[in-house]
DNA sequence: CTGAAAGCGCTTACAG
DNA sequence: CTGAAAGCGCTTACAG
């Protein structure tokens, strides 16, 4: 077994107390008994048991990060190990662990969501996604576990505490950079149609196309979710449209390129035919061909952020629930056209 | 206060060592008695503190997942989520919780890891990496704590748990490919030279040039750590050879794409004049232009077989150290042409 | 300045 | 079939 303050104690003469005072560095120990008693615990290789110490103290010093289906679709999206890499910086710096979520389904992660705080497993959660009418969400907020969520919770937003991009304003101005190029046939292709991400940036591209009196029409919206599995039959439909649009908006540099390809495949140039944009700025969207408009959306800044405010929670209860907008700004490449 | 053993037992009526075998499901305990605690439980919603549970079991349920660099580099090469994705998978199926480094030095990480080792803070431990001389895993060999490696040992490689790809043969079989083309002049950019895996990848490179005849030049030889912040630079300088190269094996997709990219600006084509090949088969390298032929080295399995060798250590420690070999597979697309 | 005792929330021989 | 007691490895009032 390993080495106990028990072992430590008998080894220096002194009682298990007493080395836990030195341990906590207790300014009521006189140096000497600090000094011996630090000998012995290097000598003899002590560390103390993390689980007896949180146990008695009622923390653990652990995060946990709950992300939307971890064992499939979060991981094939650039965007987690980005704001996973805010994440473990910040909480890497405040002594905290990571707690990873492996849930694949929808009630999994509840599950686990329930157990991890009911079972005292986490001191505060990073909730990575928000959708509509999430029932993590609900369980959370009725809880008293300090949590942080990365975007706009649907409801009730001022009483949560959540790091968020203005997503309608920089969907709008995105549209508007379009716009101003000439382009008035725009597409969306958007992430699942029930995460506020979604919703806030297709409302975005409504109000662009409102205050440039640019009809609204529905045939140009395609959202992740309903086209799963058909994504080049639902481009090739998209551009099939009686006026196809001239340019594109799509939620994700991989999903950008991912249109790109379709498009050549049916011989439409890019940005000669038409213009397309992405988001997220992906490192290697720099060097791909052609070198693709974005939306840099600081998602690194965006863990850091939700992790800042969880632990803020989670050193002062009383900390009222806080929000913090992150920036977001578009890089023009050479993805988009003037028409 | 969260409800604890001994308010269910109040509540129940019952002693808490009862509550205690109805969580373990005792048969010793009569099924009237088990059917009232657990209607309390319900009732009370009642949880087991995962802490107090683990501190008397000597267990955590977590794994430890230690990455090289975590806070920079690991999550820009997209190898990580995929391993990650595996590693989650099997965790979940087997009721574990993944704990992740933090650390950004290789200090830090060694730090990291004689905590959660001393500190008992996890079960067992899968390294992500295998790189030469490493202390790290030399700490893990000395400690008795289960662990295993995703990629192959340095030394002693017998006496520790690993999976791997056969990466001296799947290298091999790559440069072959090339040949067989008709290329004789061709150029390597690996990963960091004190990586193992890209030590066994040189070795396939070398090996197949020895076996047709064709003499080595370390100028065709291009490592990342090297060439750091100077990517551009070493490339053109590559191609400014003598002799340059009509083939380029990368280690990744994404550096063979930042490879094109630099290329393409130096009026060289792909695959016209120079052909490339990737490693990891990324989901987007079939969309982008040239499609890129890789090879598939299947980072899914290589994570869950890991796993799964931690797992089996953990659960009989006496199960002797194993080795799995993961299957490798050379996909062509359209980055290669014959001469 | 230091120690003995109680306690954190569980589990598990030992007794009955 | 169930309970009282001891113990997992720590911390922290309370006493001295």
């Amino acid at each position: 077994m390993a080495i106990t303050i028990k072992d430590v104690a008998k080894q220096a003469g002194v009682s298990p107390a007493t080395v836990s005072r030195v341990i906590a560095d207790n300014p009521r120990i006189s140096t000497k008994t600090k000094q011996k008693v630090r000998e012995v615990m290097k000598t003899m290789g002590y560390y103390p048991n993390f689980q007896a110490r949180n146990l008695v103290a009622n923390k653990t010093q652990t995060l946990g990060v709950i992300m939307e289906n971890s064992a499939t679709l979060a991981f094939q999206n650039p965007f987690f190990p980005e704001v996973l890499r805010g994440i473990s910086t910040q909480a890497h710096d405040s002594q905290y662990g990571l707690y990873l979520s492996t849930g694949a389904t929808q009630e999994e992660i509840y599950q686990e969501v329930v157990e991890m705080v009911q079972g005292r497993r986490v001191d505060g959660i990073i909730l990575l996604y928000s959708k509509v009418e999430d029932p993590v969400l609900a369980y959370l907020s009725e809880s008293s576990l300090p949590f942080a969520v990365v975007g706009r919770p649907d409801k009730n937003s001022q009483s949560v505490s959540y790091v968020n991009n203005n997503n309608i304003q920089t969907a709008k101005e995105t549209v508007e950079y379009l716009i101003e190029l000439g382009h008035q046939h725009l597409a969306f292709v958007g992430g699942a149609s029930d995460f506020v991400v979604s919703i806030d940036r297709l409302e975005g591209y409504k109000q662009a196309l409102r205050e440039h009196q640019i009809p609204f029409d529905a045939n140009y919206i395609v959202n992740q979710d309903v086209i799963e599995g058909n994504e080049r039959e639902s481009i090739r439909r998209l551009m099939a449209h009686e006026v196809p649009p001239t340019a594109i908006v799509t939620h994700d540099d991989m999903v950008a390129y991912e249109v790109i390809g379709y498009l050549e495949d049916l011989e439409i140039g890019v940005p000669e035919d038409v213009s397309i944009i992405g988001f997220n700025n992906h490192t290697i969207s720099k060097h791909l061909k052609p070198p693709l408009s974005t939306v840099d959306i600081s998602i690194y800044e965006l863990g850091l952020h939700a992790t800042e405010l969880v632990l803020e929670k989670i050193t002062d209860e009383s900390t009222p629930p806080k929000q913090v907008v992150v920036a977001s700004r578009l890089i023009e490449r050479g993805s988009c056209r003037r028409l």
